[in-house]
RNA sequence: GCCGGAGUGGCGAAACAGGCAUACGCGACAGACUUAAAAUCUGUUGAUCUCUUAUAAGGUCGUGCGGGUUCGAGUCCCGCCUCCGGCACCA
């Protein structure tokens, strides 16, 4: 009977009736303890890709698995609707973002029910829906009024293809994240949101966060780069200014013998005004600045610089040094200027040979004295020499009482720096929620008042990316009243990255329909945080960071009561083709519709969790897949050969079984067993798929034994087992054939089953022999054997005593129900 | 340079607490079924050597490399190498 089921017929008939029971509607019942199980939303860029199958597999199995384990689970799904691929398709296809982004929506929504997920579809979210940024824009009130949100001039991160600015972290390696098209420097008033006053929070929060990968908190912690150090005020020699520069090694201050400062750093100007060399220090500075800061800031750029002709006065020694302009220091960093020490800095070490600037030695390695020109610089820890009254000290020990004289005498003192600057958050687009403030002439920068929210998108607008919001050619939206004065006013244009969106969505799941608030604090307070959240690794910086950002500022303002948003981090890795990543420009994209439609939901599902681990990143296989096609066919014919004789069977086993029935027994539950640790642990989906196909095999294995009364009852209890644990992978075929057993009730509200401990158990154990941690012999004993049993039926094996004969026995190692090692000499 | 992760059969991978290395799957090979093929069911499948007509049996080696701890190491410790990811003239 070697035939194949019909999944077509199968997921189509079970998908419907499941949409129409609203059999994954979460009712919110109060008895039962709460789950929340989230997946990143997408962006509906029109259709599905296989990394999206894997993560919402993934995140399937586990809401199934949870409910099954008697959770209340929350497990939605909606739509990252709002960014550039909708404003490109208006331009390039003429068609309105906004019909473009729905079709795209109905288009994936079907293609996520066609693969059998099991989301509260009550619950969808849609980022670029009014009553979805109306909520958005209420947020940017929130952090407005308590001064996190402010508007500034500041050169930016312009992406001249986008014509738009970026944040920081949408800058990779100098390209623009999207379209990696060069980043240009450009100076502009934007709106920022206050992220750094939350970086030591940020940073210090990562420790609470056991359930996340080291992976992605490392990369958060580089991202913030906290530095300790010490600010050290030069006097500026002519001028009542002081340049202050930041250092880790406050320690080498007497080693200064000059001091850099970046081209763009303000006091510039100031200083080489009217020097005799202005002409050429302005056309070095119109040199360097031509070139890109990736290029300029690049570690093998020759380091250049310029003498300004103006002199620093070391504050701890009085003495003078020149003032240089370099190429090499970084204006938006520290301070914007360093000092220069060649002697215990690489760098500066070369800079100070190129330019002849001296050296001089205030480090010494311990117990050794330094003396002549040194080859290289020593930048190691070490005894001060040359260094005043701090001659003598340790390097740890003359930072710190540098650092306390510093403070002493009102020159400086301790300070810490970041990497991580303030989140740069307007954008001039169209396809993105408006930023709810009005300019007044009268009254200035001014709020949206909330009754007045949302600031509706204008829907007839011109898409033309001129570095200018559309919005600013629409009349009737620029032209407002101010709320304050109600004189003429203009509405700011720009609208709001769309990380913002995506900040706070999942505390909107909770409470979807709320017209009066974003959500009600009890609402997100039930299922807050995310009990496990899953998506891929290149949210690790900007997303996820975001998103604990806003849920402490959040938690601080008392709008919610949690300060994390997600207790609980799977990052899942890619899938690839032939050793890359899955993209349409290198032609290796399989496409999930054609994977359902060949094999079905159910197929591409169960493949795509047992390829790899979720962490792991997933080659794709087209061998695994018939593979994984097999198996579910052969879990087929198995149930259904079986049908006819255990339909009308229950699944209780009682009296006295015989061996094969007690091995598949044993087979059985182990399976059950180890499904149950790998999923609940350690989310170990590959290797719980299979420990389901052994328990398939010790089926077939016994397949042909003849069957009395009660063996029927184990046959049963074994079907009824392997459909329960396999349902969470493939939910179609499992729930048919569970109904095909006789049962009304979908499999997938029925309970996780047990299993029976001593039905795991083999009556006999296999033991194995070593000598001198060599395997030499194997011997079977009864499983509840002693130490002293299991020892003497080793020591009764020819084996052993062939390899113990004329030996000394020095010790014998038992394990029980293991091993036993004897050591001889 | 700093931080994080990973190196196991022909391939994807497993070994969760230091105890049979390679479960499960793919591929390959063989048997059964079939007029035949496909499908299906069953079995074999780390390398190498010895013995044997063959089967069977046994030895040695084997988890990136070199050491160490231990009765016993893929797993723990020390020192390296390679690959992947993040940060980086960051002062």
């Amino acid at each position: 009977m070697g035939y194949r089921y019909n999944f077509h017929e199968i997921e189509e008939k079970w998908q419907r009736h499941w949409d129409e029971t609203e059999l994954y509607v979460e009712a919110e019942a109060a008895h039962r303890p709460r789950y929340y199980c989230l997946e990143m939303f997408p962006y509906p860029s029109g259709r599905l890709h296989m990394g999206h199958v894997r993560v919402y597999s993934i995140g399937d199995v586990i809401a199934r698995f949870k409910r099954m384990q008697g959770f209340q689970v929350l497990h939605p799904m909606g739509w990252d609707a709002f960014g550039l691929p909708a404003e490109n398709a208006a331009i390039q296809h003429n068609i309105h973002p906004h019909r473009w982004t729905e079709a795209n929506i109905s288009h994936m929504r079907q293609e996520l029910k066609r693969l059998g997920f099991s989301y509260d579809w009550n619950r969808e979210v849609t980022t670029c829906e009014p009553d979805y940024y109306k909520w958005t824009q209420w947020l940017f009130l929130l952090l407005y009024k308590n001064g996190l949100a402010y508007r500034k001039a500041a050169p930016v991160n312009w992406c001249p293809s986008c014509a738009t600015v970026l944040a920081n972290e949408q800058v990779v390696g100098g390209l623009c994240e999207r379209c990696d098209s060069k980043v240009e420097k450009a100076k502009l008033e934007q709106w920022f949101f206050r992220i750094t006053d939350y970086a030591d929070r940020l940073l210090d929060g990562l420790e609470k966060l056991e359930g996340w990968p080291e992976k992605v908190k490392s990369m958060q912690v580089n991202w913030i780069g906290r530095s300790e150090g010490t600010e050290i005020r030069f006097a500026v020699e002519g001028f009542d200014e002081e340049l202050p520069v930041f250092t880790t090694r406050a320690d080498t201050v007497f080693g200064v013998t000059y001091v850099v400062v970046a081209p763009e750093h303000p006091l510039v100007d100031k200083l080489i005004a009217g020097q005799e060399n202005e002409d050429e220090i302005r056309a070095f500075l119109k040199e360097v600045m031509a070139q890109d800061e990736l290029m300029r800031t690049a570690e093998d750029t020759e380091k250049k610089g310029i003498l300004t002709g103006r002199y620093a006065v070391n504050p701890l020694n009085g003495e003078r040094v020149p003032i240089l302009i370099g190429n090499y220091v970084v204006g938006s960093y520290g301070t914007g200027a360093v000092m220069g020490v060649p002697a215990h800095d690489t760098r500066d070490f070369a800079f100070a040979k190129k330019y002849c600037l001296p050296i001089r030695e205030v480090v010494a390695p311990p117990g050794k004295e330094a003396g002549g020109e040194p080859a290289e610089a020593y930048v190691d820890e070490g005894v001060l020499i040359n260094s005043g009254d701090f001659s003598g000290l340790s390097s740890q020990e003359a930072v710190e009482k540098i650092t306390k004289h510093l403070e002493a005498i009102g020159r400086g003192g301790h300070k810490v720096n970041y990497r991580l600057r303030d989140w740069l958050i307007s954008r001039q687009r169209y396809w993105g929620t408006p930023i709810p403030i009005v300019y007044c002439p009268q009254c200035g920068i001014v709020p949206v008042p909330e009754e007045d929210l949302p600031v509706m998108l204008p829907t007839d607008v011109a898409f033309k990316p001129t570095g200018e919001s559309p919005l600013i050619h629409c009349e009737e939206f620029v032209q407002t009243s101010c709320p304050q004065c109600g004189g003429a006013a203009r509405r700011e244009t720009d609208t709001m990255d769309t990380f913002i969106d995506s900040s706070w969505y999942f505390l909107r799941y909770t409470d979807p329909h709320n017209d009066q608030l974003p959500f009600a604090k009890e609402k997100a307070d039930a299922w807050m945080p995310v009990d496990q959240y899953i998506g891929g690794v290149e949210h690790a910086i900007l997303h996820l960071m975001y998103s604990r950002f806003i849920q402490m500022v959040l938690s601080d303002l008392g709008l919610a009561s949690h300060d994390i948003p997600f207790e609980n981090l799977l990052a899942q890795g890619m899938v690839l083709q032939h050793g890359a990543k899955m993209s349409k420009s290198k032609g290796n994209v399989v496409d999930p519709d054609t994977i359902v439609n060949q094999y079905g939901a159910d197929t591409a599902r169960l493949f795509i969790l047992f390829a790899a681990p979720p962490d792991k990143d997933l080659e794709w296989s087209d061998e695994g897949i018939e593979g994984s096609y097999r198996f579910i066919n052969r879990v087929w014919r198995l149930v259904v050969e079986y049908l006819d004789l255990i339909k009308d069977v229950s699944p209780e086993v009682g009296g006295s079984l015989g061996p094969r029935e007690r091995e598949l027994r044993r087979i059985v539950h182990a399976g059950v067993k180890k499904v149950t640790k790998d999923v609940a642990e350690r989310f170990s989906l590959n290797t719980a798929i299979s420990a389901v196909m052994e328990m398939v095999n010790g089926m077939y294995h016994y397949k042909d034994t003849p069957l009395d009364e009660q063996d029927l009852g184990v046959v049963r209890e074994a079907v009824e087992l392997l459909l329960l644990v396999l349902a969470p992978f493939t939910p179609h075929v499992t729930e048919e054939l569970w109904h095909r057993l006789g049962y009304d009730e979908s499999i997938h509200v029925q309970s996780w089953p047990a299993y029976d401990e001593a039905a795991t158990q083999a009556d006999e154990a296999t033991i194995v022999v070593q000598i001198n941690g060599k395997v030499r012999d194997r011997v079977t004993v009864p499983a509840d054997s002693g130490t002293e049993e299991v020892k003497e039926a080793v020591f009764a094996q020819a084996r052993v005593q062939e390899y113990t004969a004329g030996k000394e026995i020095v010790k014998t190692i038992v394990v029980p129900g293991k091993l036993v090692n004897i050591v001889v000499k």
